[in-house]
DNA sequence: CTGTATCCTGATAGATACTG
DNA sequence: CAGTATCTATCAGGATACAG
């Protein structure tokens, strides 16, 4: 077993909003700061700045800033970030045919 | 995508221990308590026993009791437990392959 | 529009001691 | 041998306000 690299990739996908996040630029290329705010509704301005930063210092994201004013920063996932995506599936798709319908909590975005 | 069922499958795997514990019983049947304890070195008495009792919860491992005295109580994996290990070795293959060895912290267990 | 700083709370991990 | 109870430390998530 691989304690270690399971530790260091589940640190990248870790928490209530890594994987929403992963998601949402993967389903949308050069999504701005207020825009991934507002699809990911119950997130908050902080946890959302937090988490993306994370996921920069992580490789998995890349930050374009166009210099312009008003600020405009726009965000992609990086090769990296894109090649975790079908990790993540796999897990998704293990709950789907494993985990009870009932045992699910409310939808938070879908 | 699918955050719920990621979200309840990441319940069952997350966690500093659970996945060791996985790995342990599913290299090794009919586990005991002490023995698990022993192999998983720096884990707490306390932890390991509260870790197991969310895993007999969630179906992944079921708990065989001798009655005999002294106590001998034996843990082994469940179909449900058994088929999270690929899932597992995903996560553990993708920081395998993407994660700088540099970047690991010291082996816990191995 | 994008980002940072403060303060608060709940969950998780661990040290330690006790019970059948 | 197997399991429980207490108390403490740490950290992730969140509410809110402020700044470039």
């Amino acid at each position: 077993m691989y304690a270690n690299e399971f530790d260091a990739t589940m640190q990248l996908i870790r928490g209530k909003w890594k994987i929403r996040i992963l998601y949402q630029l993967n389903g949308n290329e050069h999504s701005r700061f207020n825009t991934l705010e507002r699809n990911m509704k119950p997130i908050t301005h902080k946890i959302l700045a937090e988490q993306i930063q994370q996921m920069i210092d992580a490789g998995l994201v890349e930050r374009h800033d166009f210099h312009e004013q008003p600020l405009h920063v726009e965000y992609n996932l990086t090769k990296k970030g894109q090649s975790l995506i079908p990790v993540v599936d796999v897990i998704c798709d293990w709950g789907l045919a494993n985990i009870d319908p009932s045992e699910l909590k409310e939808t938070l975005c879908d």
